[in-house]
DNA sequence: CGATAAAGTCAAGCAACATTGACAAAGTGA
DNA sequence: TCACTTTGTCAATGTTGCTTGACTTTATCG
């Protein structure tokens, strides 16, 4: 499962700690996702679909 | 987090049991998702999306 | 009614997700 | 260079997802 957080928040300049507070998580589970080391919760996944305005297929793809 | 399981699955005549086997998870987490115990992981969300032919927000929706 | 399948549920255990707090490494800019 | 921000990472801890095994309840059908 890859993903592509880091575009996405490259795109409107936000830091790791500001994504992390739009979608109330700690920058820490961000960090984790955006390295690959877990995924989300489908409940988290839908909040960054949401935030990003896309499919969460657009944004989260398998490997 | 609601879903639309017991739905897909009736359209198709399918017991949870053959549900949970063609997903290769236990009968009881197909259970437990579709009563709303928990949401299945994101990579469980995409398999459950694959097998019906449909996007995830389209079986999964917030509540 | 009686048999069988399907659905619901519980407990115990393990794996995965997410937290806080801390620290080091790397990047940014005055 | 020095200060500051950002990113990466670790440990410890708590919560959630998923498992097997067992059992009860509900539906289906001869």
């Amino acid at each position: 499962m890859k993903n592509r957080l880091k575009v996405l928040r490259a795109e409107r300049d936000w830091s790791q700690g500001d994504l992390a507070e739009r979608l109330e998580v700690s920058r820490q589970s961000v960090n984790a996702i955006e390295t690959g080391k877990y995924d989300p919760s489908l409940p988290l996944a839908f909040r960054i679909a949401d935030l990003f305005g896309l499919p969460i297929e657009d944004i989260f793809l398998k490997d």
